[in-house]
RNA sequence: GCGGGUGUGGUGGAACGGUAGACACAUCAGACUUAAAAUCUGAAGGGCAUCGCCCGUGCGGGUUCGAUUCCCGCCACCCGCACCA
């Protein structure tokens, strides 16, 4: 018998599907449930996804033979632009290019063999699924968690159209090339702000979370403790009698050179009767919304005629800018500018001929600030050049931000205020393939929630695409209804929700998937927290912090029980798989992306055009790209355990990897190799003999290793161990029995990477009942221990020989016994050792 | 720009502060073959040149008996930056 994959992986996919093995089920048995990332349906599975769920599916696998009762669903984050898009360039719905994506893609994954509960399956865009996201909508609406304010979008004045930050380049709209301004719309958003504590403080608690993650959030949140104050204004337009800053470096108030505000800064908005304040606000108004882009883009300011008075003093009078990288959505959306303590205010400072105030200097100095903005750590010591007075005063800056909160609240000057910089999450997306906010317009009442029992508000299908925009816009009936108060004519809100909303709750709906409300109590009692969840880091900040706040909001509105509010108890983000990028590039210079297998890689060519190709190493997948390999032909060719050996072995899983074709063959032949030693143990007929103790040993060596790799998400590591053991069993002389029973460990060791092939071997070999459901091997200890150990001996750092010796050998007889060494000899050339330091167990390292 | 990572042979990578390169890919040699494939066995960081030594974990410093690992300063690349998912 030949290794059949496809015959193998077919019978034993047919047997766990007819046994229910990966129905999960509430039971008396301890649960855990595991959750990856679920997929975007954008057309096919790529590599990435395989890595991805052959991850999970290791501790699915795992967790099951422990004894568990396992979760582990799959679904699908269906809305979002690509689907319009593709409805845009091939006149499709959005609807159906997504459903059919759906079926492409678990038709590509089930033949993976992943232990998943296909039953719990869902879609984002499934009327059931979004539904229940509307209602829990309208409860966190009624509990004061959501509210309405404007907010600036991407606006393409030639489509009339809102732009994602994705569909501006270079300041252009992707498709009119029209120059992108930015507009104000009234948009709905989430309060998550108002839970900016609770979420830091939750990640104190997260400690089977990547440390890195946790970092990131809390940087993310960013809380910060600093002075709030007004500067008096002087020639402001009416109304304007005093203009709010927060800075969280208080200590600077005696170097400030001027002041800055936001161009949408109502008094930037006010000062547009000059002619030229309105030219320049409408520059910055184009400028790219992103924050990279803001930072990155020159430092541009208008002196207006106002000038600001400082509170402390108000005889020091700062001239006003308005500035292009001041952002209304920070804070006050004014700022003060101190260019000796801050690179931007130095940089702005020097193009506009502004004085430079030393504020403090490094200590033992008397350098002022020339091109290098001066930025110690808070923690630093420096002199504070005349703080207050108090001249030459030597303290960190830390305690000087604590003195100066101190000084200017005495004095009524300011407020010390905790800051955050978190915003609050505006979901409003002006889209079509999007969940419906259920909200209703009315003359009378205002915005006013739907009722529930009109839930689901359905998207309507007859929409078109010929042109840009949001065709709930342009609906001649959808938007028509009566108000849910007064029953009088309004209109439907035509926004969507924005689609992290729809990943931030899908956790917990896995646990009732089919229920009539958003959960089920006991359902979630049971299965909630995720126990393992696995993603991309590339969701570390925003995918997984909506998430902690969807679980708690859920909380306060009753869909979750207490105890979920860090509704994933670990964490492990997997790197990215990436591959070259092979270009060339169109008449105008712009890139014109090439597949792997169009290019010639020996000649660095385009196979068909023959023009050569830029290779640019190692980026991440996209489909746009075009640098994307589809694993199908890796299972086809070579079967699903051959794909999830060969994902899971080599690269450490949080580690990008970077894709080669080459590696999958021999990936095959290793299980191949495996899958015939099984035939012959299986067969062969021999005595027991003194090799049995050997292979038991190597044995119990294997499964702590394999399973201290699973544990540890270092699957290569597992892998690695794998393949030794492997050699060791094909290299044992034991008997029949003892190569059968190691035989039948390998299979359970390797049944949570292969578990086709580990099935096929389990019953060659012996076993009963399934593999998969087998209690996980567990090694004897008595096993585990050598009575003798090598020391390697070093000389002076460097390994220069080795001796073996008992385990129990005191640390005296082991000094004697390296002084006779040879190598020592030579090296001490008949002198003593000048210091020798024997670390039990481990090494010996003699200082010649 | 800001925040967070990563960097080790030809390649993927391994290594509680303790033998750098486990395990594998590719390579080379041998066995089996008429031959090839498949399979099996073995070699191998670079160098000087043999049974010893030197150099080697992105670069430059430091701590230590000992540093891939810890500290300081750089460089390169990757991820995120709030409307991509």
């Amino acid at each position: 018998m030949s290794y059949e994959t496809a015959a193998i992986e077919a019978k034993w996919q047919a047997a766990w599907d007819e046994a229910s093995l990966f129905r999960a089920t509430r039971s008396a048995a301890p649960k855990y449930y595991v959750l990856e990332m679920f997929p975007y349906p954008s057309g096919r599975i790529h590599i990435g996804h395989v890595r991805n769920y052959a991850m999970g599916d290791v501790i699915a696998r795992y967790r099951m033979a422990c004894g568990f009762s396992v979760l582990h669903p799959m679904g699908w984050d269906a809305f979002g632009m690509p689907a319009e898009n593709a409805a845009m360039a091939s006149g499709g719905h959005p609807k159906d290019w997504t459903y059919q994506n759906i079926d492409v893609m678990r038709g590509q994954m089930k033949p993976l063999g992943l232990s998943i509960d296909w039953s719990r399956e869902f879609a984002t865009c499934d009327p059931e699924y979004y539904g229940q996201q509307q209602a829990l909508f309208l409860d966190m609406l009624e509990a004061g968690l959501v509210y309405r304010k404007s907010a600036t979008v991407n606006w393409d004045p030639v489509d009339m159209t809102v732009l994602a930050n994705e569909q501006v380049e270079d300041g252009r709209g992707w498709r009119s090339g029209a120059e992108v301004e930015r507009r104000e719309l009234t948009q709905w958003f989430f309060r998550i702000s108002g839970m900016a504590e609770e979420l830091l403080d939750g990640l104190g608690t997260l400690d089977k979370w990547p440390e890195k993650v946790r970092l990131m959030q809390e940087n993310w949140i960013g809380k910060s403790r600093g002075l709030s104050f007004d500067f008096g204004l002087k020639g402001a337009p009416a109304g304007f009698d005093a203009l709010p800053i927060y800075t969280t470096r208080p200590d600077t108030m005696l170097g400030p050179t001027f002041a800055a505000i936001a161009a949408d800064h109502p008094l930037a908005k006010a000062l547009e009767t000059d002619p030229e304040i309105a030219a320049f606000n409408a520059r910055c108004r184009t400028m790219p919304t992103t924050e990279a882009a803001m930072e990155k883009a020159e430092k541009l300011g208008h002196l207006t005629s106002v000038t600001v008075t400082h509170p402390a003093d108000p005889s020091v009078e700062l001239p006003l800018f308005i500035a292009n990288f001041v952002l209304m959505e920070y804070g006050t959306g004014a700022v003060i500018g101190c260019p000796a303590h801050d690179q931007r205010d130095l940089d702005f400072a020097r193009r506009y001929g502004l004085d430079v105030i030393d504020v403090f200097k490094p200590l033992g100095s008397d350098e002022g600030v020339a091109d290098v903005a001066y930025v110690p750590p808070k923690t630093t010591k420096v002199r504070y050049v005349c703080w207050h007075g108090e001249p030459g005063l030597e303290i960190t800056c830390q305690e000087a931000i604590d003195r100066t909160l101190a000084l200017y609240e005495a004095g009524g000057w300011g407020k010390a205020r905790t800051q955050y910089r978190l915003r609050d999450w505006g979901l409003s997306r002006q889209r079509y393939w999007g969940c419906p906010i259920p909200v209703v317009h009315c003359a009378d009442c205002g915005a006013v929630p739907e009722k529930k029992a009109n839930l689901p508000v359905v998207l309507p299908d007859d929409v078109t695409f010929d042109v840009p925009g949001n065709p709930l816009d342009r609906h001649p009936t959808w938007r028509d209804v009566p108000c849910p108060a007064c029953g009088k004519p309004a209109r439907r809100e035509t926004d969507t929700m924005d689609t992290f909303v729809d990943s931030s709750w899908y956790y917990a709906r896995f646990t009732a998937p089919r229920a009539a409300t958003p959960t089920v109590a006991e359902d979630a009692a049971y299965w909630m927290n995720v126990d393992q969840y696995i993603g991309g880091v590339e969701h570390a900040i925003l995918h997984l912090l909506y998430s902690r706040f969807f679980a708690r909001a859920m909380q306060v509105t009753g869909h979750l029980p207490e105890g979920t509010e860090e509704p994933f108890a670990a964490l492990f983000t997997q790197g990215m798989v990436t591959h070259a990028i092979y270009q060339t590039r169109d008449g105008r210079g712009r890139p014109v992306y090439h597949l792997p297998e169009e290019v010639d890689l020996a000649t660095g060519t385009v196979r068909v055009t023959g023009e050569q190709i830029e290779i640019i190493p190692s980026a991440k997948m996209s489909k746009s790209k075009r640098n994307v390999v589809d694993p199908q032909d890796i299972i086809a060719a070579y079967g699903a355990d051959t794909a999830r050996w060969f994902v899971l072995s080599d690269s450490p899983p949080e580690r990008d990897v970077e894709w080669t074709a080459a590696g999958a063959e021999a990936t095959h032949k290793h299980l191949r190799r495996v899958h015939r030693l099984a035939e012959d143990i299986a067969r062969a007929d021999r005595a027991p003999n003194g090799a049995d103790a050997d292979l038991a040993r190597a044995t119990a060596r294997a499964v702590v290793d394999v399973t201290g790799g699973i544990e540890g998400f270092a699957f290569n590591k597992s892998v690695a161990r794998l393949y030794e053991f492997t050699n060791v069993l094909h290299k044992s002389d034991a008997g029949a029995e003892a190569r059968r029973a190691a035989m039948r460990v390998l299979a359970q060791l390797m049944a949570p990477m292969t578990p086709h092939l580990a099935e096929e071997i389990w019953e060659m070999t012996g076993g009963a009942g399934f593999v998969t459901t087998a209690p996980w091997p567990e090694a004897d200890p008595a096993l585990l221990v050598d009575d003798t150990v090598t020391l390697p001996i070093q000389i002076n750092g460097k390994r220069r020989s080795e001796i073996t010796v008992p385990k129990d050998m005191d640390t005296p007889a082991i000094e004697a016994l390296v002084l006779r060494d040879a190598a020592v000899l030579r090296a001490l050339d008949g002198g003593a050792p000048r210091k020798l330091i024997v670390v039990p167990g481990r090494i010996v390292n003699v200082v010649a």
